[in-house]
DNA sequence: GTGCGAATACTCGGATACCGCGTGTCCGAGTAAGTGAGG
DNA sequence: CCTCACTTACTCGGACACGCGGTATCCGAGTATTCGCAC
């Protein structure tokens, strides 16, 4: 189970303009200059954003994309939900009553099989732990660690 | 982010052997039949088993598989290991670091990346919630929704 | 000097190839069971 | 009747193709800027 590289890159760009904190936006170019990255396929990555409803783009000349949300309320369950998609990790065959279920009386699948109810269950933690963890939280946890990171990439895009 | 196939289906069987509750040892061709999937591919995830130390392998004529511990001591996480292995979902390739890191002062680097622990965190929760579920638990589930299931499948194997 | 309009350069956005990993299959080495003969 | 050795058939185990989804890229549509010109 690996998850898409898509939605470190996103985070990361989401990040950066957190750190930023004004309107003005960063287009792709600077984005993928800044963090080291593909420019074409980041640029997937962020229209994926923006169709999830966390990033607004801005087209022409000086363009570029911002946040739509504060970054208080852009949890990391929105970002994964926007690059992955909202289908579950693990996909239940209903193994038993395709399997020697057929000749199984009705009453043994009364309800939804106990292996995909198990599995959902984690899965289900670890949506919420994501849930629980907003883009504002995971900044603040980067600053505890390295002060000067807000100052260092407004200066590094040219923000007064 | 997919799961393996392989998962559902060793747990599956897992949960067979654990029904039949005995040494006798069930081959793949049965587990397949039994199960209404591809002994070969089937083959392949029960020898990840084996590997893991949750089966025994019996080679030779009516030889196949069982149990190599009790089901109260195989968790849903052990299955998850033996198939998909032990490299985390989530891969951090230290973007900052490699992105506009490189101008940047060491000490933004003292502890690491932000997102990875974030993202982390997130995975562990995932991962406890399938190590508190063993397979013994999974079986008692199925149980309680479906009474008859190991009546009914000891009699399939055969079984007095 | 000021307002207007066209040219321009830059942006996003989606349509298009590439590639690695999970999926699926096959055949060979090895072993326990079965069988028959000999004691 | 019992023991033993051979044959046999069945098992696991790993090595070999296939296909799909993530990865990576490119080019076109659209817009804000900018420059030049007329007033």
């Amino acid at each position: 189970m690996r998850m898409s590289q898509g939605v470190e890159w996103s985070i990361h760009a989401l990040l950066t303009l957190a750190w930023l904190d004004d309107d003005a936006p960063v287009s792709t170019a600077q984005f993928a200059a800044s963090l080291g990255l593909a420019p074409s396929y980041l640029n997937k990555q962020l229209q994926a954003l923006v169709r999830a409803g966390l990033l607004d783009s801005l087209p022409g000349a000086k363009g570029g994309f911002r946040l739509a949300k504060s970054p208080d309320r852009i949890t990391l369950m929105d970002v994964v939900t926007a690059i992955e998609g909202r289908t579950s990790a693990f996909m239940c065959t209903e193994i038993r009553r395709e399997g020697l279920g057929v000749s199984e009386p009705a009453s043994h699948f009364t309800q939804p099989c106990a292996v995909h109810g198990a599995m959902q269950r984690a899965e289900l933690a670890w949506r919420q732990a994501l849930a629980a963890q907003t883009l504002a939280d995971v900044r603040a946890d980067a600053d505890l660690h390295a002060k000067g990171m807000q100052k260092f990439v407004r200066s590094y895009f040219d923000r007064p």
